[in-house]
DNA sequence: TCGCTGTTGTG
DNA sequence: ACAACAGCG
């Protein structure tokens, strides 16, 4: 009988899990976690994700442990290595693994599957982490698309694989092999900052489930209209699992079909939800075609661009959400709070740190990757690309988001705002969107000293707008 | 003033 | 866990 050792990375879970299955229909299963922290930089970076990532590993432990199949967790700097080892302590014969999209670690995975050909181990990858292989979507001219909707509209006339059953029956090893304690890989920060996360997040395959039911029972009926404003809450809070892997894109993909199918009535609500799971898939089109995304502007001519230099004071606002606007200021805290902040404060966040201070993009997608526990390294990138305007598809130079205006339009009565700058909490919409124009009454009644219980603004709107239109001015066309 | 020690703050 | 620091002999 074969023996596979299935090479688990980021899809610790069991449901359309290609590896995991294919190994399972032919074989005996040797499932093995591998933690490189030199080879998977931008994880090892990140205390967020290695939060995520060490319960993610024990929820899959215990699964694995009621089907009788012992998890094998190893950590090495060099994964070729590790995985040479086993083969020889397990006379495993095969290795099935899925595919990482990852530029550095693609290239790493070839180098493995080449190296065990040459040991005599037969080796199987498979695509699983995308909706459509990125190689297999070019435009008429042969090229990759560069814009989101043309992509879009033929991403729907491709054939998507359907999801892998989750494997019924699991055969493991009788012999006892080694393994290290998930405690031993260090994942959890020394200090307990990540209290706070448990209160927000439960990581693992099941409870990716559970949050793709509630989602289904209680926000997408709304999702259309309600996804812009913060308060409501009406975001599906699945992006953690799909950036870690513990659910499958593919699964979400025709379980929001199979939903769509179901529910005539809500075809847009739907719609509006695989729009978003396509922007997902458009960001790892644009990394696999662009590997360099990550660190350059896609544009070639923002090389140039007069980026603030002295930055430590203004990012350091940024960061600890004190900036001095509302709207920013609570987006920043609740992603220092929670790890995660609503997808439409992330653009009016970002915007201000590439616009109004004039910060590169680079430093707010470091921030980001620091500090969110769904940090996806494509998504990342493409995302501050396009606020910053370096990207292909991107918001226009002069379009730049202006923070009031978005926080009466978005949030209203402030109870966003409220939320997470309780120093503010007394104070009524409108002042609360612009504190600085209170009256002095007003504010004092709210017991808000400017500059002392909040800060003022560290930046002038108007200022700041016609500064970044000047500067952009520079690099047009 | 030095060096020890307990406290505080920290991603 | 660890560094920075205040308080103390």
């Amino acid at each position: 009988m074969k023996k596979i050792i299935v090479w688990l990375r980021r899809d610790l879970r069991l449901h359309d899990h290609p590896a995991l299955w294919e190994a399972s229909q032919q074989g005996i299963v040797i499932p093995v976690f591998i933690w490189s922290k030199e080879e998977e930089t931008h994880l090892h970076s990140s205390p967020t994700s290695k939060w995520w990532l060490h319960h993610s590993l024990y929820a899959l432990q215990k699964t694995l442990f009621t089907k009788g199949i012992s998890l094998i967790i190893r950590s090495g700097n060099n994964s070729l290595h590790v995985l040479k080892t086993l083969v020889e302590e397990t006379g495993a014969d095969s290795l099935y693994f899925n595919e990482r999209m990852e530029p550095d670690l693609y290239l790493r995975d070839q180098l493995i599957l080449k190296e065990l050909n040459l040991i005599g181990i037969k080796t199987r990858c498979y695509c699983t982490n995308q909706l459509v292989h990125p190689s297999q979507i070019v435009n008429k001219s042969g090229g990759p698309y560069k814009v989101f909707t043309p992509f879009y509209k033929r991403l729907l006339k491709e054939f998507i694989p359907r999801p892998f059953p989750i494997p019924s029956n699991l055969r493991g090893l009788n012999q006892k092999i080694d393994s290290l304690f998930i405690e031993q890989l260090d994942l959890l920060p020394i200090i307990n900052w990540d209290q706070k996360l448990h209160r927000h997040w439960i990581p693992g395959e099941v409870w990716g489930i559970t949050q793709w039911t509630s989602f289904l029972s209680k926000s997408i009926s709304r999702y259309q209209q309600d996804r812009d404003y913060p308060y409501t809450e009406a975001s599906s809070a699945l992006s953690p699992y799909l950036a870690s892997g513990d659910l499958s894109i593919r699964a979400l993909w025709y379980a929001a079909l199979r939903f769509k199918e179901q529910h005539d009535e809500l075809e847009g609500q739907v719609d509006a939800f695989l729009r978003q799971l396509a922007w997902r898939e458009f960001s790892y089109y644009q990394l696999w075609h662009h590997p360099s995304i990550t660190e350059h502007p896609l544009r070639e001519s923002f090389r140039e661009f007069p980026w603030n230099s002295h930055i430590e004071q203004k990012m350091d606002s940024w960061k600890k959400g004190k900036t001095g606007y509302p709207l920013v200021d609570a987006g920043m805290r609740q992603l220092w709070e929670t790890g995660t902040m609503h997808n439409r404060i992330r653009m009016v966040a970002a915007s201000f740190l590439v616009k109004h201070l004039l910060i590169n993009w680079t430093e707010g997608a470091k921030w980001f990757q620091h500090t969110l526990v769904d940090f996806d390294l494509a998504n990342n990138a493409m995302g501050w690309q396009w606020i910053a305007g370096t990207g292909f598809d991107s918001a226009p130079y002069f379009r730049i988001f202006n923070p009031i205006k978005q926080s009466e339009q978005f949030d209203q009565d402030g109870e966003y705002i409220r939320r997470w700058v309780p120093e503010l909490s007394k104070l009524s919409a409108p002042y609360i969107h612009r504190p600085w124009e209170a009256q002095a009454e007003l504010l004092k009644a709210a017991g808000i000293v400017l500059g002392e219980t909040y800060p003022n603004p560290i930046v002038d709107h108007q200022m700041a707008r016609e500064r970044a239109l000047k500067a952009y001015s520079t690099i047009k066309g």
